[in-house]
DNA sequence: AGCACGCCGACT
DNA sequence: GTCGGCGTGCTC
């Protein structure tokens, strides 16, 4: 029987769901997606809870739902997931919901015009209508542009021999989104330790229950292999697969890896898909009838009609926390949503968050180790230059001792990459007559001088300028000189070092498209390189079979910055940078520049000591309480103006709900204290692990005054970045 | 007067 | 998030 009141969850900025009344003929359950009038427009949303009863005050203000979408309704699970999300991230209900219905638009399916021979040959026969008959012998059905193209004719030529009978056309089904995969199409020879890891992550798939697997090897381990195995158990099971990757500029080359084992590539899944694509798959998802899901965080939120497996790659990534909107951290909503759904999640890396290496040694996770390269390959050996001791001299960054290490490895026939994560050519651009330093105007932060496009930066905003003939300031002509490094520079230096080597600068602000990125790091893989300069872009996905040597220029880049993640993020980036020497061919070297070779951090990279240094980072973190020791949250406190900014953070702080257990430190000016021309304050709140901090928040937040004007209050909870 | 723009509150 | 209402201030 159809319920009289139903209420939907709409995709805005609303926590609350909103009453409508179901038209007679219209049968709503739960989970079922409605298009209903909101204000003047009309949204799609779903039906959170039906037979509600209505407040008698609201009865005139009640529209009705105007349609029952053809989709397949959200289940329970991921419904339960939209709630557990806003609760735990203080976020608004409907703009979780709303990251779930990013389907795009279905609209009228585009038909796909076919051909095939029919009826007599024509009257008049041509050399082009030959050739398109030849095409189309033994009568296969093709695409009219197909046709056209193979037989090198334009349309017009076949359109006629539509007209004479002689083809005829009909429309071609969709192709599907993906194909199904063959778990058996090529099945790996697996070294005994990684066959006895895939051992157990399949023995979890067949179990069909929630828990959490932690699959932990070096780069070139074979992870992926592994964890390939568990997705082959969940085909077979007919059972979908996610895997989350950190960032979409991986997963066209892993598609191609994923074709290799199983056949077919899986369906993709991230911003960049076009919309047609989106709400193919988007309901192909919800259909069932796409069986594997490689995408960014966002594709945690399809509507999966029958998920039974989930796999987050390189579950470290800082990329996987969302920092704006609704702020997650799409790993541990990954194991939430395993939770949630009673399957087994893998999580994946060389070197796991500090969190998850906790987790693990807790026993709260399984833990597969994989302790060795694939096929007898060694791990780089890395030594420490000691740049207090053998720096290069004033003005250059590359240390006498790299630069002959460089020179061997390019005589050899070897590449070279020299890694450093800084765009451009110098950050700093200062005034040699009076001291001036450009600084942007909108944000607390120097422009970085970026030679290639003849500009100074704001990397925090995007302000830029050209470089000015005369100091702001002293109006002297030509006082400018650049301070530090940035990979442009790095390349200036090199091509000095190492006249005649073929040297390629790899750096996000010069990749205008992926395809294009694609092709220079295949250029690189094809050794048509000899030396790569690169940024944090060549940390990751694409191995290169020639590179030999990897030189970090500023080891210490990354650990001064006060965040307390700072030494894990600085290890697990150099130790990946590191990690892409000697893959293929002989021993690898890396070269760390530091002026501090005893931290812990360079030491764990030189001695190979991976223990050594979670060991270290555990027990800062639980001396400190930080995280997973203590639970955190940050508060940002924004506005155009200073005064009014410091003076709402500190109204805010004194409304902080009195709790033994909390401590909330603040209002202190953010690391970054102007962005964008907005002033920032933060406080930062202190938890013992286990406490429900959300529901803390949520307490402070209802006694904390509105923001007002330009002023504005964000809520991050388990804050991953701290500027 | 007519309208562009920005701020606010409501959206069932 | 998005729209409309309303006030402010500027232009034809």
């Amino acid at each position: 029987m159809a319920t009289p009141f139903i209420d939907v969850l709409v995709p805005v900025a609303l926590d609350h769901t909103y009453s409508y009344r179901v038209p007679r003929e219209l049968d709503l359950k739960p989970g079922d997606l409605v298009a209903v009038p909101l204000g003047a427009r009309q949204v799609v949303g779903v039906v959170w809870k039906d037979n509600v009863d209505i407040d008698p005050r609201l009865h005139n203000r009640m529209k009705d739902v105007e349609l029952k979408l053809e989709y397949a309704p959200l289940k329970p699970e991921l419904r339960k997931l939209v709630d557990w999300i806003a609760d735990y991230t203080l976020s608004p209900r409907g703009m979780v919901l709303r990251m779930c219905l990013r389907m795009g638009d279905l609209g009228p399916a585009r038909e796909k015009v076919g051909v095939r021979l029919a009826g007599p040959p024509p009257k008049r026969m041509t050399a082009a209508r030959a050739r398109v008959l030849s095409v189309l012998k033994d009568g296969i059905t093709l695409l009219k542009s197909e046709v056209a193209r193979e037989a090198g004719v334009s349309s017009g030529v076949i359109d006629g021999l539509i007209d004479e009978g002689a083809l005829e056309t009909l429309i071609l089904p969709p192709e599907p989104v993906a194909r199904p995969p063959d778990p058996e199409h090529e099945v790996p020879d697996l070294t005994d330790a990684q066959a006895r890891a895939a051992d157990v992550l399949r023995a979890n798939v067949l179990n069909k229950a929630f828990s959490v697997t932690l699959v932990d090897g070096v780069t070139g381990s074979g992870k992926t292999e592994v964890y390939f195995e568990a997705v082959a158990a969940a085909i077979r099971e007919k059972k979908q697969t996610l895997i989350l990757m950190p960032e979409i500029a991986l997963t066209a080359q892993f598609l191609d890896r994923f074709a290799r084992r199983f056949g077919v590539r899986p369906a993709e899944w991230h911003s960049e898909i076009a919309p047609r694509m989106r709400a193919r798959t988007w309901s192909a998802v919800a259909a069932g009838e796409v069986s594997v899901v490689v995408g960014a965080r966002s594709a945690l939120f399809l509507p999966y009609s029958n998920l039974g497996l989930i796999i987050v790659d390189e579950e470290h990534d800082p990329a996987y926390k969302q920092e704006d909107g609704v702020r997650y951290h799409a790993r541990d909503m990954a194991v939430v949503r395993a939770r949630e759904t009673g399957v087994p999640i893998v999580l994946a890396s060389a070197t796991p968050s500090v969190e998850t290496v906790v987790n693990a040694k807790r026993g709260r996770y399984g833990h597969l180790h994989l302790p060795e390269r694939f096929g007898g390959q060694h791990l780089p050996s890395v030594e420490a230059i000691d740049l207090r001791r053998e720096g290069p001299p004033r003005g250059r960054f590359i240390s006498p001792r790299l630069a002959e290490a460089v020179k061997i490895a390019l005589e050899r026939g070897e590449q070279a990459l020299l890694f450093l994560n800084r765009r451009g050519f110098a950050p700093l651009t200062l005034c040699n007559a009076c001291g001036h330093r450009m600084a942007c105007p909108n944000c607390d932060a120097w422009l970085v001088d970026h030679r290639f496009k003849r500009r100074l930066v704001c990397h925090h905003c995007g302000y830029s300028m050209p470089p000015p003939e005369q100091c702001p300031k002293c109006e002297a002509k030509g006082s400018f000189v650049a301070v530090g490094p940035g990979v442009e520079r790095l390349e200036q230096e090199a091509a000095e070092l190492f006249p005649g080597a073929r040297t390629l600068v790899l750096s996000s602000d010069l990749v205008d498209t992926m395809e294009r990125l694609r092709q220079e790091l295949d250029d690189v893989a094809q050794g048509r390189f000899d030396i790569v300069i690169g940024t944090q872009l060549v940390a990751k996905g694409h191995h290169f079979p020639k590179l030999n040597l990897v030189g970090i220029v500023d080891a210490d880049l990354g650990l001064a910055n006060g965040d307390p993640r700072a030494a894990e993020r600085t290890f697990q980036l150099l130790h990946q940078v590191v990690g892409r020497a000697g893959r293929e061919e002989g021993r690898g070297y890396g070269f760390l520049q530091t002026h501090q070779p005893e931290h812990p951090v360079m030491r764990a990279l030189i001695a190979q000591d991976r223990e050594a240094f979670y060991s270290a980072e555990i027990a800062v973190r639980e001396a400190a309480s930080y995280p997973p020791f203590g639970r955190l949250a940050s508060l940002l406190i924004s506005g155009a103006d200073k005064h009014a900014t410091e003076s709402y953070a500190r109204k805010i702080a004194a409304v902080s709900p009195i709790h033994e257990d909390v401590r909330v430190l603040g209002p202190a000016e953010a690391p970054l204290a102007v962005v964008r021309g907005r002033f920032r304050f933060r406080l930062l709140v202190k938890s013992p692990r286990g406490f429900d901090l959300s529901a803390y928040l949520r307490e402070w937040m209802a006694a904390v005054p509105k923001a007002k004007g330009t002023l504005k209050l964000e809520v991050d909870v388990d804050p991953q970045s701290f500027f």
